[in-house]
RNA sequence: GGAGGGGUUCCCGAGCGGUCAAAGGGAACAGACUGUAAAUCUGUCGGCGAAGCCUUCGGAGGUUCGAAUCCUCCCCCCUCCA
């Protein structure tokens, strides 16, 4: 592919590539060099979770590896230590070596889900390096060096920063330091390209000058935007909950996205699924005619997403089922299960089993008095019948499907013999 | 080092001796509407329970018939001065 191309298809979805026109000088450059361009994202190990939010640079940065470039990750394990104060109001804590070492095992397991983990030529594997082979071993007075090699009055810059000291907030000196770092870590890599999102820009721009005044070749900075969460109004954020775990099931995929608000879909088609320029016009065209419902919209939309990460079979299952439960309200046959030992579990003091015990098992109320309002509130169905008493008795030996809501679950006594656990409840906790 | 202001239930935020499980808002959950969209309206929103009981207002003690509210000590946060 002629350099030419490959920045089109690269800029694509990108917010800013900065210095403008680099990206295809650098390109070029490395074409007649026959040297692949090292292309740089950090992530913090705050959170362990890899969600949508992230997968817009990733899957970037997928293809620069489908294009032959270099891809390196650096686990921010020691500056995640620090805590990156950007768009944060506040001072945020410091993470546990424990704990970022832990966070760190977990991203990069999921990285893969994204990226190739053993690609064939000419595309590389990705290098992958943590910043504490650095930072761990830097010097005091190597320290100072860094720290002279930036000013006060350019840290004042960034916005977050520049509110906060005139708000009269507290900026600690680490997170001052925290750009400083994020740059060295550019010089350290020799970066050509520096990805991330639009909040990082100051960051990745001041890893150009760390380059420059240490003699490399400014790195490109390529910032992709930040996709909203699930709320609509925030970023995604696993803290806040509005998030799309990368790792989570078909069901709750499918669903989750299905409960996205429509003002969203186009940047969720844009930035988290594969589709081509084509279809992303077919898309925007639907979304502008009113004769189309924009639910179908969202329908291809969610399945695409569960087909990227579970592939066809799980797609085309989760969106049947989803039409099943919600669009018919009937019962769908694949189900999450819960058996009588949850339900005994739940039991504690009560005289015996009866529905509140069940809702609780069932994970639908966090505790027994959030259970009865269920039931006052009309929400509770077994079998699709409503219930409406407290005391209705309940059969622990038989089948059924209890619903809260719009949630629903499929009463087993035990699990059935041959079938594994659920799906996507198990293992994926960190640190264990 | 000195002076001052704070820490309340998931979040923000009122309360400042009993009527306080604690106003109000947000979030969340449920119901109506619907496309698990948006908007709107309604209800619920510490735990266990029939009444009632138990735990909660940074922590530990104390005063009081009674404390989120008063006192003592401690911890933490913020602002200003140096």
């Amino acid at each position: 592919m002629t350099p030419e191309d490959q920045a089109r298809l690269l800029a694509q979805g990108t917010e800013e590539v900065l210095p403008e026109g680099g990206l295809l000088a650098r390109l070029e450059r490395c074409a007649r060099d026959k040297r692949p361009l090292r292309v740089k994202q950090g992530f913090d190990p705050t959170a362990p979770d890899i969600h949508l939010g992230h997968t817009v640079g990733m899957r970037k940065l997928r293809r620069f590896q489908d294009l032959g470039h270099q891809v390196v990750l650096i686990v921010g394990d020691f500056t995640g230590m620090v805590g990156d104060p950007s768009g944060r109001s506040k001072t945020r804590p410091q993470l546990t070596e424990a704990e970022v070492e832990a966070n760190a095992r977990t991203y990069l397991e999921q990285f893969y889900r994204v990226l190739e983990r053993a690609p064939r030529p000419p595309r590389l594997p990705v290098e992958i390096h943590r910043n504490g082979e650095w930072f761990s071993t830097m010097r005091f007075m190597e320290i100072m060096k860094l720290a002279s090699e930036y000013t006060v009055a350019r840290l004042l810059e960034r916005d977050d920063f520049a509110k906060r000291f005139k708000a009269g907030h507290p900026i600690g000196v680490h997170e001052l330091m925290y750009p400083l770092m994020q740059g060295f870590d550019s010089v350290a890599i020799r970066a050509d390209v520096e990805l991330g999102g639009t909040e990082q820009k100051f960051n990745l721009l001041v890893g150009r000058a760390l380059q420059e005044v240490r003699g490399q070749e400014p790195q490109l900075v390529m910032t992709v935007p930040i996709l909203p969460g699930l709320d609509g109004v925030q970023r995604m954020s696993k803290s806040l909950g509005n998030y799309v775990g990368i790792s989570e099931s078909p069901a709750e995929m499918f669903g989750k996205i299905m409960s996205l608000p429509d003002a969203l879909m186009e940047d969720y088609w844009r930035l988290v699924t594969d589709a081509d320029e084509r279809e992303l016009r077919e898309v925007r065209a639907a979304l502008g005619d009113a004769a189309v419902n924009p639910m179908t919209v969202k329908r291809r939309l969610a399945h695409r997403i569960v087909l990227m990460y579970h592939g066809a079979e799980a797609a085309r299952r989760a969106e049947q089922d989803f039409e099943t439960q919600f669009s018919r309200r009937e019962t769908p046959e694949h189900l999450e299960e819960f058996h009588r030992a949850a339900v005994m579990a739940a039991v504690g003091n009560a005289p015996r089993a009866g529905v509140v015990e069940l809702l609780v098992a069932a994970g639908f109320a966090a505790s027994k008095g959030a259970a009865r309002r269920l039931v006052a509130q009309g929400a509770v169905r077994i079998d699709g019948e409503r219930v409406t008493a407290l005391d209705a008795p309940v059969d622990l030996d038989a089948v059924f499907v209890v619903r809260a809501g719009r949630r629903m679950k499929r009463y087993r006594p035990a699990p059935e013999a041959g079938s594994g656990p659920a799906r996507g409840a198990q293992g994926r906790a960190a640190g264990s």
